[in-house]
DNA sequence: ATGAAAGCGCTAACAC
DNA sequence: GTGTTAGCGCTTTCAT
């Protein structure tokens, strides 16, 4: 059997009230007491229950975190994040996956809501109303999403596009596809508006060819469409479908960057060892979760810490041999 | 504030030790009073407090997952199969990520076993006997690797090779390089091992080329020394390292499989997108998850239920472009 | 079949 | 600064 409190105060010779002090509020206690009592928890290698303390603190010491699919790179990274950050801080993370689907979302967050003290949730497409409602049952940080009024971290995706079009148009092109991924994605969204003042402050032409599913397959399925559109140069929604752009237009004998350059957003691993290695711009993906950490716990220890609220992370755009190595002739 | 068990109790008009029994043990209690219960934890949306619960019975409805790496597909996907059926038994999953770092394997197990039922392992890079340590204090189950006693899930390494060798052989390739992982890893002694047993038996050549890290650099590094063994196949420890090998083969111009057949092992996401597509022993990644949370919660309804102690899944060769489509001239 | 009482391990008033 | 008391929400004897 582990060690109780009260294992230690019999050793140090104390009451078990000051065992809970000398450990949660050191400062209440004499330095003689709190060294007996230091070796006593020493000796008999005594760790505090935390059920039982949360059983009265109301805290848990724990926190969830809901995400759409682990088995995507970004996830898993962002997952990475939070789990080494929350480790930081002595707090244990539960993680639960929807499987990308947007109705398990809400329940999930409450089931889990009651187990901890707040939950990260990852690039949720729920409307902004249930969003709201979660927000009210418990202490949420959103990633990857911005809704009125909660607190979250996200991407300057404006900026991110401002980044590759300069890049684009430094290099020659004056027409560039966009491949957008689902439309009810908030990143989709805020990624059309960034092209969309990009393309108009560089007097460039923008050829949106629609929405599609943010996979390899939804490259796929674009590429066609993006050689139609007589674009030099495509910026798809995520990596993956940049990879799927890749590998349909090379069995269409297109040339990539010789007829068209492509870029993409996220850069994941895979993106290295893309052939040609994929032009992208970087979102800092584990950064993104410890921040979500941070945020939520400076909410759980003062609810109305409305000053960091919101969280904005900026990428950065690496180029690879998908827009190079030489510029358009 | 969430309703505890005395709402309940005194909404239905019957005492907390009622309310419980009707919870847990239906059948001790009058169908009439258990509907009356049911009726009033409907109406009040009761979820019992887990932690009190815990407190109690010392279970805690939690098992934490080990990893080394949560940014590796495998162990992704693998999470992703702990989860979805720990799920469904109702069991939260707390995950830890030791970043590659095999000393701070047990620490973290450790730390976690004081909040967790149980703990499921994954790879775990320790000793034998530090692993025996480890199941001494808490339940817990390994997933790839076999140790001598102890509960776990693993793939049929040597059976694995066979089927690769045997493809391989079939095309009438007669030398085969091997690219190993981290020797210290439990698979890629085994699938050493089958890959001797294979060649013998088929009474070709295999040519070792030593131990590399299990990434897309570990194959790259490789790439070189594989080239220069003269053989005409190439079986990677990893589809990572495989693909480092596509990477590095083609810029040497050398063409694959042309020159070289390159068969990998997992069958991540990334090999089907890989050029040429990766041949590859898809081994069942959610699966080895998922039975490893039925044996860690049937060991601990019954800890010593030695019969299903231990769990053995099979791989199944994906036959791709990097190995094909013609035979070898 | 049900209720009363005790207590899991801990912290938070409240005394001193 | 420290001990005493009470109680978090639940399950589990032990009565009845």
């Amino acid at each position: 059997m582990a060690a109780t409190i009260r294992d230690v105060a019999r050793l140090a010779g104390v009451s078990a009230s000051t065992v809970s002090r000398a450990l949660s509020l050191p400062g209440m206690v004499n330095a003689a007491t709190r060294a007996r009592v230091a070796a006593a928890v020493e000796q008999l290698g005594y760790e505090p229950n935390r059920a039982a303390r949360g059983l009265i603190t109301g805290r848990t010491g724990t926190i969830g975190l809901v995400v759409p699919d682990l088995a995507n790179p970004f996830f898993a990274s962002l997952t990475k994040g939070v789990q080494a950050r929350a480790r930081r801080h002595d707090v244990a993370v539960f993680v639960a996956d929807t499987d990308e689907d947007p109705t398990a979302e809400s329940g999930l967050v409450r089931a889990l809501s009651k187990q901890v003290d707040g939950v990260v949730l990852c690039s949720p497409r729920g409307s902004d109303e249930e969003l709201a409602a979660i927000a009210q049952e418990t202490t949420v940080v959103l990633v990857n999403r911005a809704a009125a009024g909660l607190p979250g971290v996200s991407y300057d995706n404006e900026d991110g596009m401002r980044q590759a079009v300069a890049h684009l148009v430094a290099l020659g092109h004056r027409r560039i596809a966009w491949v957008g991924g689902p439309a009810s994605s908030w990143s989709t969204q805020h990624r059309a508006v960034g092209l969309r003042n990009a393309v108009e402050a560089l007097q460039v032409e923008l050829a949106p060819v629609g929405n599609f599913a943010p996979t390899y397959e939804g490259g796929m399925a674009a590429a066609d469409q993006v050689a139609a559109t007589g674009a030099t140069a495509v910026i798809a929604y995520n990596d993956l479908v940049a990879i799927g752009l890749l590998a349909r237009l090379h069995s269409r004998g297109i040339s990539v960057p010789g007829d068209l350059s492509v870029v993409g957003v996220d850069d994941i691993a895979m993106s290295r060892m893309a052939r040609p290695a994929l032009t992208t711009v970087r979102l800092p993906k584990q950064e993104a979760g410890r921040v979500a950490v941070e945020l939520l716990l400076a909410l759980l220890d003062d609810p109305d810490a409305a000053s960091t609220t919101h969280g904005d992370l900026h990428g950065e755009l690496i180029v690879r041999d998908s827009t190079g190595p030489a510029p358009l002739k």
